[in-house]
DNA sequence: CTCTCCTGTCGAAGCGCTTCGACTGCCTGG
DNA sequence: CCAGGCAGTCGAAGCGCTTCGACAGGAGAG
């Protein structure tokens, strides 16, 4: 392993004009500096991590944990994960991937180790138990999602409530007056995940406003539960003719059902979903949808974190404007 | 921040006698062990990661590279990625998310800068340009994937040989003769990467065996493209019987078609798919498949890193033994 | 021409931990 | 009863880097 001081040697200079030369932090002579780089470059040198974590107390890592419950839909997640590994390099960090599993105890080993300079967690619950620890700790962070309480804390999300209320806007819009939704799965509502109350919200207060009759169902996704769950809801309400759908594992099944009752899309019944843009092109009908933007979402996170270790900007809620897509899966009402 | 000093001082004993508290490598009375981590308790402390690393280089961490094309399955290498970090936690390590985007440079930085004890490399190539460097620099290191030369390495993979051959085998003594394979993207398979051509080549060389015709066709997945790719397939093999997927995203396109064209499964044609057990299930049919065993690949590759850092252990190549599952979308074949 | 102020460089002091050698008793075997 | 060994503890020397204060020399101001 190549040293510091071997490059300083090799260069002809002390060691503390290389760590300048590396770091910018004093002025070096444009001389020096090349001799130096030269060094560097021949010696094929790579400052070590873990000294200069020590040295500096910042090891240039972000944290970033991710849930591991498999009732999300996943590729979000893994588009997140990436977005976020791949904003973090161009701003010189690495990320450390940590899993829900440890829950708090993850928060309080990296804040207490100085694995990590900060940390993003993904899949916040409405009251999050880790929220507290993050609090008490002073942990640079930045969440994912949005809890009840976001005093202190710096947050990143789509605006769900936004999202519910354009859907409902655009399907109130075409003539639709009884719509119904088939949301996440149920354990996503008993978990308080903030998401999916928020756009259930939105689609409610525009409802109310519009005078559109809103039906929702929590639906586990896949065919036969996604069956179950919209034979119930045009049993009760056989007259609906618009659909609303937030859990990806229900759009496909959704579609198929339809086909084999006899109800074409858009002709009779029109469908918005809220989920990935790739999901709504790949569907068997091309989907009007609200794409959830995974990528501007990780970036973003990953943007305000490192503004907060440079001790620029502080507190804030991001909360990113929805943006409906019209595809050929919704039309006008039909006439009754 | 505490520090090792404050807690012997707290404890009345030496900073040594802490350090070998923790990690037990000299033997030390019950009742100095005691009071030692009672005061690390009380103290609330938690070792410098840095510091750690730079006195005993051993940073443990495990840097883990996943591709970040999208033409792969995604939910696999996420799945792969948690029991990756699930499991490296387990045996004491955190994991670093590298995303291939960075490609030999971040073997290079990992290597050099002591940031991580080893790697995990996801989606390798045949003839993959990290291998060189990784061989040179002596790093530790696992492969999730099979390149063509396998000298000095350590890989972890399903048998993909076998699996196709399995495929083959299922459907010829269900006596099927005439089977379609429907492939993963082009793409892959101009990457050379090698699950994709090892299957391919136990699908072949089975079905030389059994004397079954067996036809290959790349397919983006998607509706549109599925549908193009299954009407070539069947103009030109009209006596197809049987389909072999090993695309996640053409398996419910597949379906709809077969559905929309009036053939029924399993009784006129006979699905066989490669995919995660997930998939297989939540399919409208529930598919006859070969699971793709993420969560183990991810194990097993960790315990195989872990035991190369430990001196345990050296280069070997592991194939985990395919396994088809027989469900709904496969039978005897119809009588001509 | 002197005083001051930059600019560019150096030396040294840590950062918090691991680990090696050394030391002290005490136990065991001869 | 003593040599030898071992369990248990300590002190000190780094690990490779950052950063602070100091200092030399040259430029600009008076």
């Amino acid at each position: 392993m190549v040293t510091l001081a071997e490059v300083a040697q090799h260069a002809g200079v002390s060691a503390s004009t290389v760590s300048y030369v590396l770091s910018g932090k004093r002025s070096i002579s444009a001389t020096t500096r090349q001799r130096v780089e030269r060094s560097i470059r021949e010696l094929g040198y790579h400052p070590n991590a873990g000294a200069r974590a020590l040295a500096s107390s910042r090891s240039n890592i972000i944290a970033l944990m991710v849930p591991l419950r498999t009732d999300m839909y996943v590729p979000v997640m893994m588009e997140i994960a990436i977005a976020v590994a791949t904003t973090a390099r161009t701003h010189g960090y690495d990320v450390l991937l940590l899993t829900g599993e440890e829950g708090p105890d993850a928060v309080r080993r990296v804040a207490g180790s100085g694995l990590a300079d900060g940390m993003i967690l993904m899949d916040v619950e409405l009251d999050d138990e880790r929220l507290p620890l993050l609090r008490e700790s002073a942990q640079p962070a930045v969440l994912i999602g949005l809890p009840a309480d976001t005093t202190g804390l710096t947050c990143v999300d789509l605006d769900f409530k936004a999202t519910g209320a354009l859907c409902v806007e655009h399907l109130a819009g075409l003539g639709h007056r009884d719509v119904a939704v088939i949301g996440e799965a149920p354990a996503v509502y008993e978990r308080h995940t903030g998401f999916a109350e928020r756009t259930l919200d939105g689609l409610r207060s525009r409802a109310r406003e519009t005078g559109l009759r809103l039906l929702h169902r929590p639906c586990e996704g896949g065919y036969d539960a996604t069956a179950v769950t919209v034979a119930r809801i045009l049993d009760e309400r056989p007259d609906t003719t618009g659909f609303v759908v937030q859990n990806e594992a229900a759009v496909e099944p959704l579609l198929a059902l339809l086909r084999q009752q006899g109800r074409a899309v858009p002709e009779d019944v029109s469908v918005v979903a809220v989920c990935p843009e790739q999901v709504a092109v790949q569907a068997s009908v091309r989907l009007t949808s609200v794409s959830l933007p995974a990528q501007e979402m990780g970036r973003h996170a990953v943007e305000q974190l490192v503004a907060k270790l440079d001790g620029r900007g502080g507190d804030e809620v991001v909360l990113l404007p929805p943006a409906l897509t019209v595809r050929a899966s919704s039309g006008p009402a039909p006439l009754r």
